[in-house]
This record gives C-alpha cells, sequence and structure tokens, in this order.
DNA sequence: ATAGGGTTAG
C-alpha cells in the first residue's frame, strides 16, 4: 500500500493535545502514533482516522496503533484490548504485543490465557512469544502453564534458541524447579555467558549458595568467560556462605580489570565484604565508589547492621540524607533494625512518620521491621497498631507481633494472636514457635506450653530444634518445676547444649535450688567454655540459700581459672534524642556529680519508702566487677533512671537499656522507684523487657 | 521488539 496524502481536519472543538494538522502520513507510521500520542484522546483521534481511511486493514499500521495503546501511553491498555478483539485475524505481531504487555502491566495471567488462544487459532509463537509468555509465567510463578509453554517451545522447535532457553531456566527457576532448570540448561546444545548468568541467578534466588559457586567454578573451567552479572551472582552466594577467599579474588578481579564504574557490581562487593565480617574493608570500598545509589546506601548500611555497629549504621543512613539521596523502603527496614538493637526510639519513630509523609508502600517486610523495632522499644501497642494498618501480613509479621509481645511481658495477648493467626489459616513454622512458647513461659502457662510442644510436631509437621527444647526448660524453670525441667533435658532426644543448661541454671537462681544448679554448671563446663556470667549465676544460689562460703569459693574458682568477664555492666538511656551511656562505679562522664548525686538522693528516698540493699547476694552480682568492689547502688543501671529522673519532666516513661541481665537489687530498687517517683520504667536487658509501674514489674519477679 | 544483576523483615 501506498501512503499518499493524508489531510486530517480537526473540529477546533475538540482540539488534540499533541496533534494539530498531519499533513503527510509518514513512511513509518509507527513515528507519527508513537511520538506524537500522548493521551488516549490523540490515539482515539488517530484510530478513527485509520477506520476512516481504512488504513486499518494494514496490518503493520495496526500493529502501532496497538502497540502505541498497549505499551506506549499508560492507560490505554483497555483501548488496546478492544482493537485487538476487533481484529479479524490477528497475527503474531499483534498476539506478541498485547500478550507483552499484559505480561508486564496489568494481568500476567490473562497472557497466559492469550497465548492459549494463539495456539487454538493455530498462530505461529515465534521467540517473542515464547519469551514474553514465558515471562508471564514467572510472574505469577505458574509452574503448570510454564511447563505447558515448555511443551510448546519444544514442539515448535525451539528448544535450542537463546533468549527462548534463558527465560524458560527463569521459570523453573522461579518456581523453585531447580533440577529441571539444570536439565534444560544441561541440555542446550551451546552455552552462552547469558544462559550460565541465568542458570546462576537461578540458584541465587533459591539461596542454594554452594552451587553458585560450584556452578561458577565449572564456568571458568569451560572458558566460555563471564562479565559482571556472573561475578554480581557469585558474589552475593559468597557473602551468605562467608566465601571470603572467592569473594576477595572476585574483588581483585573487579579492581584489575576496571569493572568499579558498575555499581550494581560493587555495591555486591560490598555486600559480600559486610557479610564477610569485614565490614570495614566494605566501607572504604563503598567510600571509592564514585557515584553511589540508593542500594549502595542501603546495603552499607545494612551491613553495619549485621556487624552489630548499629550506631554507624545510623550515622551513615544521616549521611545518606545529606548526600541528598532518598531511601526507599529497603533502607527503611536497615534502618529499623539498627534503632531496634539501639532501642533508639525518636530516630525509629520518625521514620514511621517520614514513611508515613512520603506514603511509601508499607510493604511486608518494611511493615515486619516496624512491629520489630516498637517491640524493641517496648512500645507494642504501636506494633500493634503497625499490623492492623498492614495491607498484608504474613508468617514473618505474625511472629514479629507475637514475640514481640511475649518478650514485652504480655504473653496471654501473645497466645491470643497465635490463635487469630491459625484462625486467618496462616501456617506457623518453627520460629513462630518459638515465639509461643516463649509467650508460654511469660505468661506461666505450663499445660498450654506443653501442648503446644507436642502439637507442633503432630499437627504442624515441624521438628522441634534446640531452641525449641530450651524455651521448654524455661517454660518448666520459671514455673518452679526444676526437677521437671532436669528430667527434660535429661530425655531430650537430641544432645542439650550450653544454652539449654544455662537456662536452668537461671532458674535455679530464681528458684534457689542448689543441687540441680551445680549439675547445671558442670555440664555448662563440659561443653564450653563458660561464662563468668555461669559463675556468678551459681554464686548467687548459694548466696540466696545462705552458703556464703560457697559463694565466695565460685568467684574465687571463676577468678583462678581467668574465666573470661562479660562485658562491663552497661546501661544506655535517651533523653530528647540523645543517647546516654552509662557504666557501673568508676566511670567519669561530663556530667559525673550532677549523676551521682542524683543518684544519691534516689537511693535515700527509695530507702525511706522501704527499700534494703540487698547487699547478700547483690555484692555478687552481674554487675560487680570483683576488683573494684562496686557497690551496687552506683550499678549502671541506677545511675540511668536517676539521669533520667532528673532530666525528663515528672511522669514521662523512662526506657533503658542494658547489655547484661538486671540484678535483684536493681530490680528491686526499680521497682520502688516506679512507685516513689510514679514513673513507668521500661528497661530492655539482653532477651527481655521489664515494664515497671507502680511498684511491680511485667516479669513477675522472674527473668 | 525480546535475555541475566546489587540492598530488606520474624
Amino acid at each position: 500500500m501506498v501512503l499518499t496524502t493524508l489531510p486530517i481536519s480537526i473540529s477546533p472543538a475538540k482540539a488534540l493535545t499533541a496533534i494539530t494538522v498531519i499533513p503527510q502520513f509518514p513512511q513509518n507510521p509507527k513515528t507519527l502514533i508513537l511520538h506524537r500520542c500522548k493521551t488516549t484522546r490523540d490515539l482515539n483521534q488517530v484510530h478513527a482516522h485509520l477506520i476512516k481511511t481504512r488504513l486499518l486493514l494494514n496490518p503493520a499500521i495496526t500493529e502501532n496503533l496497538l502497540e502505541s495503546a498497549a505499551l506506549i501511553l499508560p492507560n490505554a491498555m483497555d483501548y488496546a484490548l478492544s482493537i485487538f478483539d476487533n481484529l479479524e485475524q490477528p497475527d503474531s505481531l499483534a498476539y506478541n504485543i498485547i500478550i507483552r504487555s499484559l505480561t508486564f502491566k496489568q494481568s500476567p495471567l490473562n497472557a497466559i490465557v492469550l497465548f492459549n488462544k494463539m495456539v487454538e487459532n493455530s498462530v505461529q509463537p515465534d521467540e517473542f512469544t515464547f519469551s514474553s509468555v514465558l515471562k508471564a509465567c514467572s510472574r505469577v510463578r505458574a509452574l503448570g502453564e510454564g511447563e505447558q509453554v515448555h511443551a510448546h517451545i519444544v514442539k515448535c522447535g525451539f528448544k535450542s534458541n537463546g533468549f527462548v532457553v534463558n527465560t524458560l531456566i527463569h521459570v523453573y527457576a522461579t518456581c523453585g524447579e531447580l533440577e529441571v532448570a539444570r536439565q534444560v540448561f544441561d541440555g542446550l546444545p551451546e552455552r552462552n555467558v547469558m544462559a550460565w548468568n541465568s542458570m546462576l541467578a537461578g540458584y541465587v534466588k533459591n539461596e542454594r549458595w554452594g552451587e553458585v559457586v560450584e556452578l561458577f567454578r565449572k564456568m571458568l573451567e569451560s572458558d566460555i568467560g563471564f562479565d559482571g552479572v556472573t561475578l554480581i551472582s557469585v558474589l552475593t552466594a559468597c557473602g551468605r556462605v562467608a566465601n571470603l577467599e572467592l569473594g576477595e579474588w572476585i574483588g581483585e578481579y573487579i579492581e584489575a580489570n576496571g569493572l568499579k564504574g558498575n555499581i550494581a557490581l560493587v555495591t555486591s562487593l560490598v555486600d559480600m565484604y559486610a557479610k564477610c565480617g569485614k565490614v570495614d574493608k566494605a566501607r572504604r570500598i563503598f567510600d571509592g565508589m564514585d557515584r553511589r545509589d540508593v542500594i549502595a546506601w542501603s546495603a552499607m548500611i545494612s551491613g553495619y547492621g549485621q556487624a552489630n555497629r548499629c550506631r554507624e549504621a545510623l550515622d551513615l543512613f544521616h549521611d545518606m540524607q545529606k548526600a541528598n539521596v532518598d531511601p526507599n523502603e529497603v533502607t527503611m527496614v536497615s534502618v529499623l533494625y539498627s534503632c531496634g538493637v539501639l532501642g533508639a526510639l525518636d530516630t525509629g519513630k520518625w521514620i514511621d512518620f517520614y514513611v508515613k509523609k512520603k506514603k511509601m508502600k508499607l510493604t511486608v517486610t518494611l511493615g515486619t521491621a516496624l512491629i520489630d523495632f516498637y517491640a524493641k522499644c517496648g512500645c507494642v501497642d504501636d506494633s500493634v497498631e503497625v499490623f492492623n494498618r498492614m495491607p498484608s501480613v504474613n508468617v514473618f509479621s505474625w511472629t514479629a507481633l507475637i514475640q514481640g509481645l511475649a518478650s514485652n511481658g504480655q504473653g496471654k495477648r501473645a497466645l491470643e494472636y497465635f490463635k487469630l493467626m491459625q484462625e486467618k489459616n496462616i501456617k506457623p513454622n518453627d520460629v513462630t514457635f518459638i515465639a509461643v512458647l516463649s509467650a508460654c513461659s511469660h505468661a506461666g502457662l505450663v499445660d498450654e506450653g506443653r501442648n503446644l510442644f507436642v502439637s507442633m510436631n503432630n499437627d504442624f509437621g515441624i521438628e522441634p530444634r534446640i531452641e525449641h527444647y530450651g524455651s521448654m526448660v524455661d517454660i518448666l524453670g520459671r514455673a518452679g518445676l526444676i526437677e521437671e525441667a532436669y528430667q527434660f533435658i535429661r530425655n531430650m532426644p537430641i544432645q542439650p547444649n550450653a544454652v539449654v543448661w544455662r537456662t536452668l541454671l537461671a532458674s535455679c537462681r530464681a528458684k534457689k535450688n542448689v543441687e540441680i544448679g551445680e549439675e547445671a554448671l558442670q555440664q555448662i563446663i563440659r561443653l564450653e567454655n563458660p561464662h563468668s556470667g555461669d559463675y556468678i549465676l551459681l554464686s548467687n544460689i548459694y548466696a540466696s540459700a545462705g552458703r556464703r562460703g560457697d559463694a565466695l569459693r565460685v568467684r574465687n574458682q571463676m577468678k583462678e581459672e581467668r574465666i573470661e568477664k562479660v562485658a562491663p555492666g552497661c546501661s544506655l538511656i535517651q533523653v530528647d534524642g540523645t543517647i546516654y551511656e552509662f557504666f557501673a562505679e568508676n566511670k567519669v562522664y561530663p556530667h559525673s556529680e550532677e549523676v551521682y548525686n542524683a543518684t544519691h538522693d534516689m537511693m535515700k528516698q527509695i530507702e525511706a519508702a522501704g527499700y534494703v540493699p540487698n547487699t547478700a547476694d547483690g555484692r555478687l552480682d552481674a554487675e560487680e566487677d570483683d576488683m573494684q568492689q562496686a557497690s551496687v547502688s552506683h550499678h549502671s543501671e541506677k545511675l540511668a533512671i536517676a539521669f533520667g529522673l532528673i532530666r525528663t519532666r515528672p511522669g514521662t516513661t523512662l526506657r533503658i537499656l542494658k547489655n547484661l541481665r538486671v540484678c535483684t537489687d536493681c530490680h528491686n530498687a526499680t521497682k520502688i522507684i516506679s512507685k516513689v517517683f510514679n514513673r513507668e520504667i521500661i528497661v530492655r536487658d539482653w532477651n527481655r523487657f521489664h515494664h515497671f509501674k507502680e511498684g511491680s514489674c511485667s516479669c513477675n519477679d522472674y527473668w
């Protein structure tokens, strides 16, 4: 068909946004339609014109129209579909356009439906058709449909087509069918780098790290070469399995071959170093990048978090903002993690606010991070609030919520959510049960705990791990059933570890059981290098049983055997967004005098209210440094609370974070402080919370 | 017209 002059007259009342006059239909009609149609209405005009001039009978023109509607304009998919439906005999090109746009824009499932229709109508698919429909299968993880497409690929003779097979590998990998993907890969007569990369990416997606490394070695042997994309997959694996050797080799390769401009590649190098514990090296590489995008920043922030260097993570987040790089949901997840570890309530709240203000999508991951963050700051009501406003939740979110409630002493409420979770047909997993058992422990629900422990295996098919046994010991011990807990350990089908015995030892301290406490410490010593805390627990058991001589003997034994001391007692409190750090005794602070005076006054006031220092085992408690003979009244926790009392307005909740467990004397004192000063005091120790209020604590004096 | 890639949660 020869195109001649096409006068398009447009009535002034319905002026087009883009098109005014088209003096001549161009040689390539695509440029006209694609470039000048800015809105559906423009397209409508052109469409009308094409019908009027019968140009629509030309398939090439029709396809251009279709492509404009389906792929170029943002909201014209329905329009495209109506054009398509009116075609008498759409050819494969027309099908391809619609399948491709359905895949990416609207509904991958409909793309698959259309592909089947295409086959029914005996229109020959080509490599473009297969690639598109396979992408659709990947997006909805439609394994069965993918397999059917696979059959057509074989029938139509495309099973060696690089493009098609690549996408096919992708489908199988996305659906977790790595063995099938590998068969397809192995069956290729010629494998280019893309094919290898797809296979590697498939292993990465399924966290089969060992296979990534293995396949990469084969790739090196096969002499096919590799590229930056290959290295990204391999570096990801190196990070996860801590294969620093291979990771460093790749790092040198990147350096030597001038690949440092590949921002994605260098980011995965940063990630690899961070995950292998070389955070400083990661930071040097990060600093050496000539451009850093949001992913690079997020990777480095997350690296600090994983290395337990959360303050640096937050500092870096601050730098990121100064660099004017907008954070995304992923960045926020890492920042919230660090906020949670540090108990940085203000910063995390700010993130929550920012997420709302910027209308960021509350993804499952981000929501779960918020739930966990609030719970780690002792604000479980906020956790629940976040949970309720999340558009969708998964087992991670439920588990975070249940765990958060449990660790904050709300065991019963945690179990209610567990029940609700089952009503919503969300299948709990092994970690959920750790949370649930911990809830039973906090709520003192022994029978419930026993039943759940049995049920997790019988009804949910989850084999209890050592952590579950540990939780069960905690449940029994907390309820005072020390003997039963001991027998439970003895009868465990798997080898108990030191953590389990330590749990028992802690319960012996709370319930003053000397005999089993002694046994527990023996077992810990047998299994691993004991902590000084273990000796201190036993020493406290003796002290509380009035056996002061034995208590001192254990302390001396600890010294003689040069048991490594735990980190010195340290408490953090945030006042007006600043984190203040306190250590037990003999430390000088910027506000030393103020702090010690405040502590002195505070102790005087609670003594007047009936507080008696527990010198008997207080002197031997966790935070003591025996060389210094520190006084219990100068435990870091008391200093932090005293500081909080004078630096905040009356009635303000005090939030303390400490690195060790709370000592008996501090626990007792804090209860009285909460009453005398009428303050809520929330203390987070190394694994649980104490909510002090009106003279009592949420832990019911067991921790 | 079509291919593979980096950061995230319990």
